[in-house]
DNA sequence: CTCAAGTCCTGTCAGC
DNA sequence: TGCTGACAGGACTTGA
């Protein structure tokens, strides 16, 4: 489940009922999903039983409990189809569930934190938590100056309110790669995937092949205003679902697919021109733009 | 056979 | 020569 509103849905979810709680036990059922955890099951069970869970917290599309003690975390990233889903402590398993937390909490008491992922993309760690080198907070949710080791290289957010705006724009307008590949650069900007990609080009009017050093300092202002906008109407309908891949922590879909002006929509008329919207093959998945009214500048 | 919400790795090439 | 970064393409996986 993947972007930063889907993300960001789990993460607002999980957070009431892990924080304070402690996690007495952990179920490893596929070492698969612990493919960020290079020592392995026992080490992995063996670092997270009879620890505290202090918050939940996000950077882009990653997410992290950290532990009590202030040295590690549990980083977990959701892939392409990876869920996070509450349940009562004896609930029978979730389809594709890989790891079972068994947590207790002073106020909700038993609860089960079921990790569940059809594609096995996703996967848990424990991560030893480094300090941040912008002196602010790890991510959104955390209250200390702390990033997991496997997510310092990602840049942050779009939302985050420290995001060096300035800095993202000389980025773009220094690289030759097309710009829908530098919106997917979680090292550049973080949280934003393939569907919204899309959809904040389309916003911006901007042809998905734009190499970014063709971009003005206003474009590039612009597109990123569309991309902030997106992220933040897609977070208020919780989130984008096609299917049962993506669900929040209580197995619900999100409505935003209903608002979606581009994405998926190849061969239909352009909301805002008419014109008929194309489907491309780009980077071993899609894009989908108008190519009317996103009109190529700059091109390859 | 094609397609799908992601990340990471590898090889090439340029520049210091 | 060796290091680093930019860049493009492919690997990984399951199921519809």
């Amino acid at each position: 489940m993947p972007e930063l509103p889907e993300v960001e849905v789990v993460r607002a979810g999980l957070a009431p009922a892990v924080t304070g709680a402690r996690i007495n036990a952990v179920d490893v059922l596929d070492e698969r999903a612990l493919t960020r955890h290079p020592l392995g099951a026992a080490d992995f069970v063996g670092r997270l039983e009879g620890r505290e869970v202090r918050a939940a917290a996000r950077r882009g599309k990653f997410l992290w409990l950290p532990l009590a003690g202030g040295d590690e975390a549990l980083v977990a990233h959701l892939g392409m189809s990876g869920q996070m889903l509450l349940r009562e402590s004896d609930a029978v398993r979730e389809r594709h569930e890989r790891i079972r937390l068994h947590i207790e909490h002073p106020q909700h008491g038993r609860l089960a934190v079921a990790f569940a992922d059809q594609r096995t993309f996703g996967s848990l760690a424990v991560d030893a938590l480094l300090t941040t080198p912008d002196a602010a907070p790890g991510g959104f949710g955390a209250d200390l100056l702390l990033v997991p080791s496997q997510v310092a290289h990602i840049a942050r957010d779009a939302l985050d309110p420290t995001f060096d705006e300035r800095a993202f724009i000389a980025a773009v307008r220094r690289r030759s790669s097309a710009i829908k590949r530098i919106l997917l650069d979680q090292t550049l900007i973080s949280g934003i995937g393939n569907i919204y990609a899309d959809e904040a080009l389309w916003a911006a009017r901007i042809h998905p092949e734009t190499h970014g050093a063709a971009l003005s300092v206003h474009a590039v202002r612009r597109l990123l205003g569309e991309v902030r906008h997106v992220l933040e109407k897609a977070l208020a309908e919780g989130g984008t679902s096609f299917d049962a891949q993506y669900v929040n922590v209580n197995g619900q879909a999100g409505y935003f697919a209903h608002s979606l002006n581009a994405y998926g929509r190849g061969g239909e008329p352009c909301p805002r021109c008419g014109g008929e919207l194309r489907r491309e093959a780009f980077m071993n998945r899609s894009s989908h733009y108008c190519p009317r009214c996103q009109r190529r500048r700059g091109a390859r």
